[in-house]
DNA sequence: CGCAAAGTGGAGTCGGGTTATCCACTTCTC
DNA sequence: GAGAAGTGGATAACCCGACTCCACTTTGCG
């Protein structure tokens, strides 16, 4: 017995429950391959369905998109978590950037899913400030263990997506590999070293982090 | 007496040739501002002048782009001479990398008309070809002058002027300078250090680059 | 000055793409 | 096998950018 928020919506016949599955699966797949600009009528015929069903299930595109970003963001979380348990925070620092950056590698819409997402319910939006908001503790303690050098804030490691999703973007049809040149170059450029600089402060608000992530 | 290719093409009348300067200031400044999305139709408007005049001078949007273009690289080449000239090569590739990267700081459509005029006419894809091996060549110079890590190659300047300039795009409202932290640590990452490793092979053929660049 | 040629403005057409609806028909489920 | 639930996909409604067309204005030569 599911419990729904909702004043009972009674359960979905099995053939729409089916479909409605094929249509999430689908639509993971599409918005990873070609990103979030995918219609609802592309999602229908990649799943052969009608459009009229997608857009039974799903009154519109934000609502299909809230739907996964609570999956995405779950494992977002929960990967989080084991590495935090798991390593020291240097390492942690560089695993968790790296696989962060592999996540959104091969998931094209990724951050535009979930922070898109963000923008419908406060609910969304108080789950998604809430993971800008771990990432800028870890930076924190990356930044008191030394592991990385002077000035780094949180709002690098957004400029980081930034930089290397869209490398990831640009590059995947000629070398899928090729944005973790681009992430080592980076981390290496992040990290401690005799004799460096100071970053100049840069320290973005939640809004504007956020804006980041919808580039 | 101005010489033009074609055969005779009638010299303009005074106003009509105000108004061509006229179209061609406000295009750069607009493609420079918002990047190379804007239409013909939004820059008349912006000119003060009605679509018919600018579709008059300028058939579609390509001819206005290649008109651009060439001053555009006229300028770039200008300023590579002058700093080769009077340069260490180390010296010669950073600043290169950064004043290269300031210019598409300010100018959202730079690349993008430079390289979309090289896709038209078979003399314009000579001069972007060339381009691109001018810097090539800059880049063996660095690795021979050891001023930049094992591996590095001529594809690392275009994920970095593709990566700093989505930076730049995505910051500008913000903090018009967050692009020069990016490029900075991109460069500390590229620079030679004690117990480095050397990046793997990436060699893009330049097809692949110009693509790159137009993203 | 007068007049033909050159240039102008901008409403409006065209093509292409996305969103979303609607309803005759099919499939489930009891 | 009846009636509720679900489906398909043609199509309406809309948005947008590219480009045309022609009545009107300006230029500049004789």
């Amino acid at each position: 017995m599911t419990i729904r928020a909702e004043s009972a919506p009674r359960a979905l016949r099995a053939d729409a429950e089916r479909n409605r599955e094929l249509i999430l699966r689908t639509a993971t797949r599409l918005f990873a391959e070609r990103g979030i600009e995918v219609t609802l009528n592309d999602i229908a015929h990649e799943a052969g369905l009608g459009v009229g069903t997608v857009y039974r299930r799903f009154p519109d595109k934000p609502s299909l998109i809230a739907a996964l970003a609570d999956h995405k963001l779950q494992l977002i979380r929960d990967g989080m978590q084991e590495t935090l348990a798991n390593c020291s925070v240097g390492d942690a620092f560089r695993g968790l950037m790296l696989s962060a950056a592999e996540a959104r590698a091969n998931d094209r819409g990724l951050f535009k899913v979930v922070f898109q997402s963000g923008d419908r319910s406060p609910e969304g939006h108080r789950r998604v400030t809430e993971l800008l908001h771990v990432w800028a503790k870890l930076v924190q303690q990356a930044k008191e263990a030394g592991a990385v050098r002077q000035g780094f804030s949180a709002s690098d490691v957004d400029l980081f997506m930034l930089m290397v999703g869209t490398v990831a973007d640009a590059t995947r049809e000629i070398d899928p590999q090729a944005w973790r040149r681009c992430a080592e170059v980076l981390l290496d450029g992040y990290a401690p070293r005799a004799g460096d600089t100071a970053l100049a402060e840069l320290d973005l608000d939640d809004e504007a982090r956020r804006r980041i992530f919808l580039c």
